[in-house]
RNA sequence: GGGAGUUUAGCUCAGCUGGGAGAGCGUCUGCCUUACAAGCAGGAUGUCACAGGUUCGAGCCCUGUAACUCCCACCA
């Protein structure tokens, strides 16, 4: 370490955080290794996705996960961050494909599976590791000895041993039903995939003629070129107006076929016409309808999304071009009785933003309902619990109203779907290992083209991470892990996923806390986003204020759950922090002759103060951790460190270690010393840049700050009478302060002080305190005003009357004035106290210590109210 | 149609199990005081959305109202 008393006088973040954290990574600091006399301390990642680079919300993500990582290292736990990136199938792909055209015109077709797959683990390898850099740059104190990625082999292993244990089980099967259908991607996507948005639409009412008659029902609809699909009308069965007709045939225009009439409670006789056509192909309720009454399904479009043969003389045209000119026609034959201004919410695809259609399609699924019910219950019962709590009641709403998981995935990027199909026998087998012939009759198989999603492999996360199945030593010393760190908004994509997965294949839930966190804003409160191009780059702030003081912002001010505006007067308030941390220590440092970290036999009283101020810190920011509230406990931080050790303890102690080599300077030394370095072990979680820097220079024991023993509470150092005066002596130098600007002396002005007291001792005490902070260059203590000219200003406070002797300053009407207004205060708060007092309910019912603390007051104003009077007297006789 | 959240100083937000309203930024005044002007000292600013209720006592608990935000939901 260079010359310890000289380090740069302003806080230079880019001279030292690559440098530490590239010494923490080469000592292994971050590696964990299973140890039977530790207790595990287990966070999995949530693996950024390797589409791009990460944002303002991982940012904030990474940030309380190495919080609560080397809080728990620093209190002994054998501490485990697993690291690593999601494969993120669709996004991924998407971005590949999109680069494909730009630069080279081509489509995924053009290069073949293969050859397109060899680019996309091109772009992984590139993008992956440009993240694992950035979160290097945020200080993440990730085991990097684990990186995982949701595509190697560990993962792919167990995506297959899951994939084949659930199918065995029945719970994964092929089915065709109505899914989710992107047109733009060409893929299906789960439920959770699309995001809905209210549109403006229309209701068309469109006349279909009954057979053999003159009569016509009119069926009022949204999406009209579903039409050809339609394979029924629908009344319901109590409506009387169409009871007639129920079981009739009518003529579907623009198509030469014929559909009939069904009764079906499905339908709400109050909404639209009371008729609806029924398109079992292309809508999940008609599919519903469709199957209990054994109606045909017709598909009227292609993958994507242009209508195919069955729209006749559409057929080629994408769908809503079909719906402008069918409607057109309809209208010209007279069909289109009504066009009503309808406003729906519409299906997006929450990767492209295209409306989905929903369709019948052969996929497979997982049935929810029986792996649904032990995740219910081990959030009920506490297995895993939420922070903040009212987030299990957003997951058991999704929970309890679950539908079957489509995870199979018309894409490239993604884990292979393991299913193989004979080409001779038709037979399927599901299989870990590939196969290449039929086990059954020996023919050849040909494995199902479609990739699972790819929520599916991040789902076992939290142990495929660990070894899994694999009976691995990490699998049972770190799992079930502590705590998963994450955002509201993938409650339903990853962490019930992950609940229920884990409890199916591990028998355990995989965490004990989800620690939620909420969206990172911009300073308008939008959300940041690449089309709105107000996205912040946490790398970009990092390079101008440091590591520090990003993570500082961001873990300050804001509650478990909550969004947060992110603004960069926010960013320059924490580097302003840092640079006062950088500075106490800088004077502490300038300062010392000590080589010892211990505190001194002797404490003085403001020794006690800090001390003892010190010791309550470690309690709150270690109760506040355990708590998940960050928030709470860097802002005690702050103003511990802000406030009481550097506004107050250092100017206090000046004089004494300005006395070179007296035993008093050398005690202050050490108190400074031992203070400030646990105060930076305990802001070590939220800084550990400037934190290490600073404790490194100071006398320490130990090779780093991050493998130091988290501070503890000591009742050895609790001392309430030494606060208590110091609050007096604060309070009274505050109030000189205070008295000298309303009165206009100049700071370089001394004055004489002289203090009435009968706490002599406390204020003897304060002495050279009030000489050098309140700007006196004398101070008398006294017992009685005797010694007190006439015309000195005078000041009241707890326990004593302070008096300036200012006379050439002192306007006797203003004096006065003020005076009297004092007068009124103080008589306000004594009416106050005593209301309180002489009400009998307040008396006998509150808390005595509540009761005494309230005569305690009492006393106190009408002692101060008695001076301030006599002051009065004093003045208008003058 | 369900569910959740928010409403506190000009702005952004804290306020733990009910016991005299806080921070940062901004603003005003005075200071380049030998750690820090990215600073120091001092000041101003609030019917804690509204209306009831419980309580000796409510920003906090209960009921209702309003505004905003978000999530979920198969009304064609």
């Amino acid at each position: 370490m260079e010359d310890n008393k000289n380090i740069a006088k302003t806080y230079d973040p880019s001279g030292f955080e690559d440098r530490i954290y590239n010494e923490w990574c080469e000592k292994g600091y971050f590696h964990a290794t299973p140890s039977p006399d530790k207790k595990p301390y287990t966070i999995v990642i949530p693996p950024p996705n390797v589409t791009g680079q990460l944002h303002m919300g991982h940012a904030l993500d990474e940030t309380l996960q190495d919080i609560l990582i080397r809080y728990k290292r620093m209190q002994g736990y054998c501490a485990l961050w697993v690291p690593g990136t999601d494969h993120a199938g669709i996004a991924t792909q998407i971005k590949v494909e999109e680069e494909l055209r730009v630069k080279e015109g081509k489509t995924r077709y053009d290069l073949g599976r293969e050859k397109f797959l060899e680019r996309v683990w091109d772009w992984k390898n590139l993008y992956g590791n440009r993240i694992i850099n950035q979160l290097k740059k945020i200080g993440s104190s990730c085991d990097w000895d684990r990186e995982r990625f949701t595509m190697d082999e560990g993962c792919s292993k167990a995506v297959r041993e899951v994939f084949v244990n659930l199918y065995n089980k029945g719970l994964i099967y092929q089915g065709s039903r109505i899914i989710n259908w992107c047109p733009h991607c060409i893929t299906a996507l789960s439920d959770a995939e699309v995001e809905h948005a209210e549109q403006a639409g229309h209701f068309w009412h469109i006349k279909y003629q009954v057979k053999d008659s003159d009569e016509f029902v009119i069926i009022a609809t949204t999406r009209p070129e579903t039409l050809f699909g339609d394979t029924a009308v629908a009344v319901n069965p109590e409506d009387e107006r169409y009871t007639h007709i129920v079981g009739k045939t009518l003529l579907l225009p623009l198509t030469d076929r014929e559909i009939p009439v069904i009764a079906d409670e499905y339908v709400d006789k109050e909404f639209g016409t009371g008729c609806v056509k029924i398109t079992p192909a292309h809508d999940p309720n008609d599919f519903e309808v469709g199957m209990r009454h054994n109606l045909e399904q017709i598909k009227v479009m292609n993958d994507d999304a242009t209508m195919n043969k069955y729209a006749g003389k559409y057929e080629g045209m994408d769908r809503y071009e079909c719906r402008k000119a069918m409607l057109a026609d309809l209208a010209e034959m007279g069909l289109l009785v009504k066009t009503e201004d309808h406003s729906h919410n519409v299906g997006q695809c929450y990767r492209c933003g295209t409306t989905v259609e929903p369709i019948i399609s052969k996929q497979w699924f997982v049935k929810m309902k029986p792996l649904a019910e032990p995740a219910i219950k081990a959030v009920k019962n506490g297995d895993t619990k939420f922070v903040p709590e009212r987030f299990s009641k957003t997951y058991m709403n999704w929970m309890e109203n679950v539908f079957d998981w489509c995870i199979s995935r018309q894409l490239w990027w993604g884990h292979r779907i393991p299913a193989f199909y004979c080409q001779d026998c038709g037979e399927t087998t599901v299989s870990k290992e590939d196969i290449v012939t039929c086990p059954r009759c020996g023919g050849k198989v040909k494995q199902d083209e479609d990739v699972l999603d790819t929520w599916f492999s991040s789902a076992l996360w939290p142990f495929s991470t660990l070894g899994w199945p694999e009976k691995t030593e990490d699998l049972d010393y770190f799992y079930p892990t502590s705590t998963l760190v994450t955002g509201y908004d993938i409650i339903f994509f990853w962490v019930s996923r992950m609940i229920f997965s884990a409890l199916e294949h591990t028998g355990k839930a995989p965490f004990e806390h989800v620690f939620i966190h909420g969206l990172v804003r911009d300073s308008q409160g939008r959300k940041m986003s690449k089309s709105l191009g107000n996205g912040i780059d946490p790398l970009e702030i990092i390079s101008q204020y440091g590591a520090d003081a990003l993570r500082f912002t961001l873990a300050t001010g804001n509650a478990p759950g909550n969004d947060m505006r992110f603004y960069i007067e926010r960013v320059e308030a924490s580097r302003n922090f840092a640079n006062k941390i950088w500075n106490a220590s800088r004077f502490t440092l300038m300062n010392l002759d000590i080589t010892e970290n211990k505190l001194p036999e002797n404490l003085s009283l403001e020794d006690k103060w800090i001390v003892s101020k010190y010791n309550s810190l470690v309690k709150e920011v270690t109760e506040n951790l355990d708590k998940f509230e960050l928030g709470i406990a860097v802002s005690k931080l702050y103003d511990f460190i802000w406030d009481s050790f550097c506004d107050w303890y250092i100017e206090l102690v000046k004089p004494r270690l300005f006395d070179k080599g007296s035993e008093s300077a050398i005690s202050a030394q050490y108190v400074l010393t031992y203070v400030l370095s646990n105060t930076m072990k305990l802001l070590h979680p939220f800084m550990p840049f400037i934190t290490e820097e600073i404790w490194q220079h100071l006398p320490h024991e130990g090779e780093s700050i991050m493998i130091s023993e988290f501070p503890k509470y000591d009742a050895a150092l609790n001392f309430p009478e030494a606060e208590k005066e110091m609050e007096l002596i604060m309070s009274a130098i505050s109030a000189v302060r205070n008295r000298r600007a309303e009165m206009n002396v100049p700071p370089s002005k001394k004055a004489k002080l002289i203090i009435v007291t009968e706490k002599e001792n406390v204020f003897k005490g304060g002495e050279v305190f009030f000489q050098k902070l309140a700007s006196a260059s004398d101070v008398e203590i006294a017992a009685d005003r005797g010694t007190v000219p006439a015309n000195a200003v005078n000041i009241v406070v707890e326990g004593a009357e302070l008096f300036l002797p200012l006379s050439e300053l002192v306007d006797k009407d203003k004096e006065l004035e003020r005076l009297n207004k004092e007068k009124k205060e103080l008589e306000g708060e004594i009416k106050r106290v005593e209301g309180k007092l002489s009400n009998q309910g307040f008396v006998a019912k509150a808390p005595q210590k509540v009761v005494d603390e309230e005569r305690a007051k009492g006393e106190k104003y009408r002692e101060m109210l008695e001076k301030v009077e006599a002051s009065i007297k004093a003045m208008e006789n003058m």
